[in-house]
RNA sequence: GGGUUGGUAGCUCAAUGGUAGAGCAGUGCCCUUUUAAGGCAUUGGUUGAGGGUUCGAGUCCCUCCCAACCCA
């Protein structure tokens, strides 16, 4: 097969490439002892100390025989300044075979510049990774979306944007083990691969094992599996891991996500819903953004504005329906059916009533919710694996915490009864006998505390807390279409 | 799935249907405290892919691929 010939910039380096080798040089270094991180060695300044650092040259100026480079890693960037009469003729000779991209070793002391800048004067240089292709340009970063995903080093290399929104997603998630682990409730690991996907509504990932000769699923939810742990006698357990489901890809929706979930024996719903509440504002606390965060454009002007200040809304479903469409409850299906061609909105995909009225709530009430909103007081046909309300049995004690017009976390008082759950398995299921996750159900029988039980969409958590438009703008590798072949 | 917008040099972007350009990066030269370093010179293109219209297509038309946004 022929091959296409190199542009110039790739041949370029590869011709400097073969310079280092026969200069005696390994572009492809060994382990080189650092001080520490870029940002350590930063934060560790003492003028005149020796120090060692690491990192990939970000920027090289050259002023004849004085020249200073950048060396940055993810956390910092730290410059380096190095004077030719200073360095021994090889590594002098090996300078000029580096580009920009290049990983480099440095050692070398701790001196201010004229101006001012902390910086290290080198005295050894040592080339730790050539790199074969250039980097996106230094000030623009990288703008096309399609690389920012397929080629996300990249754009954690260019884009400051970026690096601080991933580096605010670890945070968080460090936070939310931190947080739960603080109040007793302990991480737990259940099945990813399952025989009867549960827990959910949505389409499967469907997989085979071959030793076992059967069919499995990726999950959709941990949840059945979390429950059977309270049925062992775990009072507070929580998962923070991967869902997967075969649906359609979206700015707001990716095959895989990551979910928390949460189970607290013995509590309830609204338990659940004061344990969430503090749990976000702390986190928007630990990522300094909160309690009021500000969703930006890309000229940076604040698109919408969402207050976290405590304490959260508590509203009725009906309730916050009856304020955006008075007299909605009032009508019948074909009234509100009539209502909503009044109100412009589609609902030839809905059938029975309480669809059309989901509809209107998500539509007129839901998008409009900015501030957290815990809605309660939910109709059971919407959810059908909660306890119904002592007070007004056609609905469940559950919450749905609405947040900048999306729905964050629902939090549920867990329904406890076997049969009951049975029935309402069996109904969901719609008479399909192998959907129904049966040692789930001989699991109930053998007893399953009352409880308090949450799901947290951590990827449209971190969306809300950090201002990102799109969820594959906090997920490091989105998926997407695969590219045509080069 | 439908609609809209886009895909041009490594990156960021230009280009009435009429010679494909700029900045950065790169290459060469100069410069001992620069930091979007600077000065002078200079290389680099299958304009997403394939058809069509035309004397002539990055630009107009058709098909396809990929992406973003909106809708379902």
């Amino acid at each position: 097969m022929e091959t296409p010939p190199l542009s110039e910039l790739l041949a370029i380096r590869r011709q400097k490439l073969q310079a280092l080798r026969s200069q005696g040089v390994d572009p492809f270094g060994a382990a080189f002892a650092v001080s520490g991180s870029v940002a350590e060695v930063v934060a560790a300044f003492q003028e005149a100390a020796l120090v060692q650092v690491a990192g990939r040259i970000t920027a090289y100026r050259d002023m004849g025989k004085s020249r200073f480079l950048d060396i940055s890693d993810i956390g910092g960037r730290i410059q380096i300044y190095f004077n030719t009469k200073e360095l021994d003729e090889s590594t002098v000779a090996a300078t000029a075979q580096l580009d920009i991209g290049d990983f480099l070793g440095v050692e070398g002391t701790y001196f201010t510049t004229k101006t001012g800048e902390q910086s290290i004067r080198a005295s050894r240089l040592v080339v730790l990774s050539k790199s074969l292709r250039p980097l996106p340009d230094k000030w623009h970063g990288v703008q096309d979306p399609e690389i920012c995903y397929r080629q996300r080093y990249l754009d954690l290399i260019a884009n400051d944007s970026s690096r601080t929104i991933f580096k605010q997603r670890i945070a968080i998630m460090r936070e939310i083990r931190r947080f739960l682990e603080a109040r007793g409730f302990l991480e737990v690991e259940t099945p990813m691969m399952q025989a009867v996907p549960g827990g959910a509504a949505a389409e499967p990932f469907k997989t085979h094992h071959n030793a076992l000769g059967m069919d499995m699923f990726l999950r959709i939810a941990p949840e059945l599996y979390l429950k059977r742990l309270l049925v062992a006698g775990f009072p507070k357990v929580f998962e923070l891991n991967r869902n997967f489901r075969n649906e359609g890809v979206s700015r707001r929706h990716n095959p895989e996500f990551t979910m928390l979930e949460a189970y607290w024996a013995f509590a309830d719903f609204e338990k659940m819903s004061e344990l969430v509440e503090e749990m976000i504002c702390d986190l928007a606390e630990h990522i300094d953004v909160g309690p009021v965060i500000e969703h930006r454009d890309d000229e940076g002007n604040v698109m919408r504005t969402i207050n976290l200040a405590r304490p959260w809304r508590r509203a009725a479903y009906r309730d916050l329906i009856e304020a955006a469409v008075p007299g909605w409850f009032a009508l019948d299906l074909a009234g509100k059916r009539q209502r909503c061609a009044e109100l412009k909105l589609d609902i030839s995909h809905c059938e029975a009533e309480f669809e059309v009225t989901q509809h209107v709530f998500e539509k007129l009430v839901e998008e409009k919710l900015i501030d957290p909103c815990f809605v309660t007081h939910v109709p059971k046909e919407l959810v059908p694996l909660a306890k119904l309300n002592d007070k007004d049995p056609s609905s469940v004690d559950v919450y749905e915490l609405i947040i900048n017009g999306q729905e964050i976390s629902p939090g549920y008082s867990e329904l406890n009864d076997p049969d009951l759950q049975r029935e309402r398995l069996e109904h969901q299921a719609g008479g399909e006998k192998q959907c129904l996750d049966e040692d789930f159900l001989e699991a109930l029988e053998y007893g399953m505390p009352p409880a308090g039980g949450i799901g947290i969409g951590i990827d449209r958590l971190v969306m809300m807390l950090t201002g990102a438009a799109s969820i594959r703008d906090v997920i490091l590798f989105p998926h997407l279409k695969a590219r045509a072949e080069k």
